[in-house]
DNA sequence: ACAAAAGTGTTGCGGATACACCCATGC
DNA sequence: GCATGGGTGTATCCGCAACACTTTTGT
């Protein structure tokens, strides 16, 4: 035990530092766009860089207060989905670790949120940008946001396709049209034939008819629907699959 | 911008420790138990209950580093499937946070793995506990660790139906029933069929029979067959379905 | 009247379920 | 020979993709 316990005195604890990160998805349903939410960094380091709304976690909070905070910082949003993503904590992922020195160390949990479109008012300080950024045009970001953007794309994917997220992002009362261009946005054009994604939903039984109908320029009036939250009960935990 | 933008000045950062947490499950297809390793503490807080095997960062180590490094303090394993699971960070979570005076606190990143019971050998160090324990009968653990077991055993469960964790745990030669085995211990006894199980995964082409046999007591020898990683590669990414 | 969008129906194929049945071995 | 576990075959059912078709509106 002697010798093969302690072969070397172990290397000290690492001091940490935890940021947040949020990748904020939208889709504008109007122009058929999956948009992500950017800001502009306003300091060093990668100062004038486009970056995921981020901050540091402060004392007293939680890490998902912490999330919650960023996003009422830069979005006034009624109805989101929120939920965390992955821990980055690779040593040399922030510039501000000097690699040699062993100082504090910046970890990120990020967190991944939905909001709605056409329910979310950007909240522009005057200083720092902030813009909706489709997502299929998103430049180089700052730190490893654009890995991070990567990892939250795929798991909306994932998410849209066996669980009920859809309709926290969509108003309360929506068409079978404006689910369907969600989907059609986010997954890709040949997902499914509209015909036969509409029949299913329908009859899986948790979207009412509100018998309302509604006329958007040429064509036959739609009817708006409801997502029905009881009904959708019996599905919760069970591998849904939307696709 | 005057009033609104300084309300009160923020509360100063957080400094952290990370833990990492490992949910190491292992399969004991002879007696068809999930098993989970455990091992007992030493030192205050809960001082002689069981945790999950966890370590704390050190300087110049990874998040997955970290993971790997307790991983073969307590096991040595061949094979073995590591991934990162989820990261907690309530406040509170760790008695050794003082939660008047705004100390430094304690956050777990926690890990999923998953080892072959059969050629994973336990570290006994002649001085701490551990032990597979089965993962029925878990008592109640330090910290928050039944939350993260529980986690970990929902994650488990996902993967194995959606993805080939399951030749990670196996041997290298298995046979068709070892498998069968391992879905019906992991998932529930009713989770399909054997003979369709059987068809449908030799139809996917990517178990390779030996042409070896093994007699395991009564009964016809079954054969063993090969997880054939480039054979299985058309179906990476893919929604795999083994349930 | 005609285009545009919503909504319905029909058909054929493939995969999953539920079995019944054959095969090789130990005792 | 018979129990035990391995392995194969088959009939049936259900879901779904593809696509043709009908309905209701705006212009």
């Amino acid at each position: 035990m002697a010798e093969k316990s302690r072969p070397i005195a172990p290397k000290p604890l690492a001091d940490f530092k935890v940021g947040v990160d949020n990748v904020i998805f939208s889709v504008d349903t109007e122009q058929n766009r999956l948009l992500v939410l950017l800001v502009m960094r306003q300091h060093e380091p990668y100062r004038d860089r486009w970056c995921l709304p981020g901050t540091l976690v402060r004392q007293g909070e939680s890490l998902e207060e912490s999330a919650y905070r960023i996003l009422s910082e830069k979005i006034r949003a009624k109805n989101l989905y929120l939920e965390q993503l992955f821990t980055f904590g690779d040593i040399g992922r922030d510039p501000r670790e000097d690699p040699d020195s062993y100082a504090v160390r910046y970890l990120s949990v990020s967190y991944f949120a939905l909001v709605p479109f056409s329910q979310a008012e950007l909240i522009a300080d005057g200083v720092s940008g902030i813009a909706w950024y489709p997502v299929k045009q998103v430049p180089e970001l700052a730190f490893d946001h654009n890995r991070i953007l990567e990892y939250g794309h795929r798991r909306l994917r994932n998410k849209l396709e066996y669980s009920p997220v859809a309709f926290d992002v969509l108003p309360e009362a929506f068409t079978l049209s404006d689910l369907y261009q969600l989907y059609t946005t986010v997954l890709g054009e040949n997902f499914s034939d509209y015909s036969n994604f509409r029949t299913r939903l329908l009859k899986l039984g948790f979207l009412s008819d509100t018998g309302i109908k509604t006329s958007r320029g040429a064509g036959r009036p739609a009817s708006l629907y409801r997502f029905d939250a009881e009904a959708f009960a019996p599905f919760k935990n069970k591998p849904m699959v939307f696709i």
